[in-house]
DNA sequence: GACCAGGCACATC
DNA sequence: GATGTGCATGGT
């Protein structure tokens, strides 16, 4: 357990207080989102999902029965919409044919495996695997994200070409294993990277006053 | 108009 | 195994 860890996470709390993650009403949203959400900004992402919505779309065999080209029409707005409609598709009909198309049953009845076979759907990689995981079924896992990268290895404790797997078990070798404290966690991050930990050079002064990191311009 | 966003798969060396 | 590239909309 390391301390400095906790502190972070205490000072980003005070900060920005509670995120309430993840933003969706049901966790089948939430594990749609986590596709939709790839390399996108969320803000797009709740348009696709709208849209979903508004069409009474929203629903995992009525998805699985959809056409492909429909789909991608009505998450336009997220981006990348043919590749994202055929992934949403894959990751759809794994659910279906093996869980009925229930979420709930997903997680009961992958005792352990859950995340092997998430990650064989193709289009489903280890930061949506471990979102779905976390956001959707409570399992303990730290999600890692680009800002993750960006942000620890600017406070110096993490190369910058850390892999996936090193920076996740970075975080869950030295925090308790708590699924409250690693979802609050991941999404204070992310707010933290929205506002201040931007690509260079447009970095805002760091709200934690713990980053030396600096403009180059 | 350039840059960026809560990645991933695939090609090529 | 490492590196490069396509995918695409919408906000700043």
């Amino acid at each position: 357990m390391n301390k400095k860890l906790m502190t972070i996470y205490n000072s980003l709390y005070s900060h920005f207080g509670p995120q309430n993650w993840w933003p969706g009403d049901t966790s089948f949203e939430v594990c749609v989102g986590a596709i939709l959400t790839q390399n996108t900004a969320w803000q797009n992402v709740e348009k696709a999902i709208a849209n979903l919505k508004k069409e009474k779309l929203l629903d995992p065999h009525k998805i699985n029965k959809l056409p492909v080209k429909s789909l991608a029409r009505l998450i336009k707005p997220s981006g990348y919409f043919n590749i994202k409609a055929k992934r949403l598709k894959n990751f759809i009909s794994f659910l279906c044919e093996r869980y009925d198309g229930k979420v709930g049953k997903m997680f009961s009845n992958s005792s352990g495996h859950l995340r092997g076979h998430l990650l064989n759907v193709n289009g489903i990689g280890p930061e949506t695997a471990d979102s779905i995981l976390l956001y959707a079924g409570d399992v303990p896992v730290f999600v890692v994200d680009a800002y993750t990268k960006r942000i620890f290895h600017r406070l110096k404790f993490t190369p910058e070409d850390i892999t996936y797997h090193n920076m996740q078990q970075f975080f869950m070798k030295n925090l308790p294993i708590d699924a409250m404290l690693f979802n609050e966690y991941h999404a204070l991050i992310v707010m933290l990277g929205k506002n201040y930990c931007k690509k260079k050079p447009r970095c805002e002064p760091c709200p934690l006053k713990m980053c030396n990191y600096k403009t180059e311009t």
